[in-house]
DNA sequence: TAGAACTCGTACATCTACGTACGAGATAAG
DNA sequence: CTTATCTCGTACGTAGATGTACGAGTTCTA
């Protein structure tokens, strides 16, 4: 190869650019509140019309594709920052404060990918940050911090189902946005507890 | 009024009554599954043409707000049968166990019925079974068996979602069919404990 | 067994969402 | 300024799901 990374003919335009990153978000924003949500639904909150955003997505599905990635390596981000010092219940507890909306968010998304995209593709998108968690749960049962009594797989998916519904009891406005955090972070915890 | 308790002009045929009964099983079992199941789904699940469910459910909103009902009434069966002697932690602990998949098929019906029947019918039609619930753990906080730096209305909704989150990954094989239940159970108690 | 109730296939109208085609106008890049 | 890129409206074709209309055949009930 002769030093290019991308094949990609040419540079897009900024405005394209701009065009994209707000088409990300608006899909990101709105699949998560509503797994059903319509293309156009997402090009009127991304604030561009329907055909700027087929220009740039061909179908529905690598659109939700996109979004999800790109949810997920937002996520990524502030959970790789997270200081691991301490043991397993304070690291996972700093882990949850710093992240726990992203990694719901990423959660509802998977949701809205369910059906859309084959399921060796989602597993496979997915493993990246749940295996972050999946090691530091490892950890404190080693530790001695976090129970034995359940499989593993199923903590991880319980942490997962319990950010979840405080996003979407803070979104039906039954937990306030303040709130919502703290009382996740603190349910996680106990369940995770030996 | 002359007696009559309803306005029904005849009973209905024996077929009939045996219709509906599969109908709402599969109406039940479907949407449970996929909350966007199709009618023709539901009516082949059933074993009956999709004329003769539409013959009795006049829209797909009716037909779901009645696997509904019917899924309420269900779970409210072995929840009133439940031996409220002990101590709450004891009492709830029989509770979710005699009726977790009840409670969790429910759960997942309402998120089927979400969209399709206005917000008020909702809350309605799920207030009966939640009260029970939600007694349960305000007499749990007084007696000092369940924790009480969480909201009442959150210790509700993260019952529903971690009974829910059993079933689904129970349904998509990461648990074992005999052990999802327990599983669930421990979670949820630990969750309470004070 | 006569009649009413029920079943259920086919065909059709409607609606909604996806995705495509075309093209005029705006905007960024060189 | 010139050109390629991008935006985005309108219009169209397609597909799937809902709900209706008709009618022939079947099964309960009395």
């Amino acid at each position: 190869m002769g030093g290019m990374t991308t094949a990609r003919p040419r540079a897009r335009r900024a405005d394209a650019e701009r065009s994209i990153a707000r088409i990300l978000a608006a899909a990101r924003a709105r699949l998560a509140a509503d797994p059903n949500a319509t293309t156009d639904d997402i090009a009127k909150a991304a604030g561009v019309g329907r055909m700027t955003l087929y220009g740039h997505f061909r179908t529905r599905a690598e659109l939700v594709e996109a979004a999800m990635v790109d949810a997920l390596r937002a996520a990524e981000e502030p959970l790789a920052a997270v200081d691991l010092e301490g043991d397993a219940r304070t690291v996972m507890e700093r882990l949850l404060e710093s992240s726990w909306e992203l990694v719901a968010e990423s959660g509802a998304l998977l949701d809205a990918a369910q059906g859309v995209l084959p399921a060796g593709r989602l597993r496979e998108l997915h493993e990246g940050p749940a295996k972050r968690v999946e090691e530091l749960i490892e950890r404190g049962r080693e530790e001695g911090a976090f129970r034995t009594d359940l499989p593993t797989v199923w903590l991880v998916s319980v942490v997962h189902y319990i950010l979840h519904g405080a996003a979407a009891e803070r979104t039906a406005g039954r937990l306030r946005k303040a709130e919502a955090g703290p009382v996740a972070v603190k349910s996680v915890l106990s369940v995770l507890a030996a």
